[in-house]
DNA sequence: ACGATAAGTGAGCGATAGATCATTTAAAAG
DNA sequence: CTTTTAAATGATCTATCGCTCACTTATCGT
């Protein structure tokens, strides 16, 4: 055997597909997200290029530096996340409060394989800005549409009139807690959920709204006694 | 100047100070904690040296390896948490609930730097076993008792007769989720919380505890119907 | 069919990583 | 003071890191 030279039966590795510029920078893109979310932000270019079944060499045709890449697996991530209008399916009183957040929930914690949350969570721990930039958006466009909500039910005066109070965030805080705190414990923490997500979700949004009346009553009622009623920063 | 070549003035470094093998092992193991917390866990050994004020060989005659020093900070740091004794405080019927779960928390959260919390999230997300060992003592140490607690208060059946429900478990990891993303927030997400971490965890033990007896009643209730009022896995 | 365009590669540079070990030297023991 | 012991170091090895660039080669317009 091994009589004709001219035929090498692909021994070791194929060269890579020619793919068009956008295609290929894409393909890094997405590939990327999932190593880099995996593996830690310093994991090998090397590794990712054996992963995307190319050179390391041809990573730097599409982005600058290893740094740049990861900022654009950032942009790209989250930019659905910044963009957004989560306030349309939360503000729509035709359902009820509770179904609402539970379909907003249901959609929020869709994320393959954890992609998302590993990247934040990495980020946050390596002093990246984008937490910040995050919470900024979590604080306009879910805690000051759900407490709008959460006063109009129980009767009491429009965020226009009374401005948020930190215990009013730390209330929607505390829902938003536990559905990230379920994604933690399905996607990084390893630990078995043998419930599907929709019903966890719903069983917190129920026993928010268990509590939610009586707390922002009570709020309310200490206005400037507590701390907690005290405005929160702009 | 410069005439005088037997003095030289400490131009760059002074060797390290000589200290006794248990002491210099303690003492890299409470720094590298801090280290590595912060910089993560692919920081150098060198500059991990450099903060000790010694020589990077030096590490290696008390730690075999950057993975068993690695080892040796989880071991040392995560110890407390496994050994420390946290029904005590809980099943104190002497004191109403919510006191005993605020005192529990304000000494669950004393964390400096939020070092361990840092430290947990990256061997989570490293893929180290170390959350699936807690999240055990976790459910033994804090679920199991306070559920207990709670069906006592509500005076539904004890844990013997009536085993763990997936519901309870959820209610209670509602509190600690919201309890641990105070924490995420000040250490990790440096987001400014402007008020004490004792008033947010008065606060969430309160909303806890006021939606805590209907969601029970209502698990209890739905006995088989619900797979929330299903059994927890061994 | 063929030359032009650019996708992909091989080789390798300088820097830095974890780890080893013979040697130096400060402090304890006599 | 001298000897002994081991804490600390300097030098260095190998592997791997991010990154560059001259070069090869697949694809496409003509």
């Amino acid at each position: 055997m091994s009589g004709s030279a001219e035929l090498q039966q692909t021994p070791q590795r194929m060269r890579a597909r020619r793919l068009p510029a956008g295609e290929r920078r894409a393909t890094i893109l997405r590939e990327a997200s999932l190593f880099f979310a995996k593996e830690g932000f310093s994991a090998s270019t090397r590794d990712l290029a054996d992963r995307l079944g190319v050179r390391q060499a041809l990573l730097y045709k599409y982005y600058d530096s290893k740094e740049s890449l990861l900022q654009a697996i950032f942009d790209h991530v989250f930019a659905d996340r910044l963009i957004m209008d989560w306030a349309d399916v939360l503000k729509d009183r035709a359902k009820p409060l509770a179904e609402r957040l539970k379909s907003f929930y249901a959609r929020y914690i869709r994320d393959e394989d954890g992609i998302c949350l590993r990247l934040f969570l990495r980020a946050s721990l390596d002093g990246w800005p984008l937490p910040l930039e995050l919470s900024k958006v979590l604080q306009d466009k879910l805690i000051t549409p759900v407490v709008d909500e959460l006063r109009h039910i129980a009767a009491l005066p429009e965020l226009t009139q009374l401005p948020l109070m930190e215990g009013e965030r730390e209330l929607v805080f505390g829902l938003h807690a536990a559905v990230l705190f379920y994604c933690m414990r399905t996607e990084i923490f390893a630990a078995l959920v043998p419930l599907p997500g929709e019903q966890i979700i719903e069983f917190h949004v129920r026993a928010f709204l268990a509590s939610a009346d009586s707390m922002l009553q009570s709020l309310h009622r200490a206005a400037g006694g507590s701390p907690l009623a005290a405005p929160v920063a702009p």
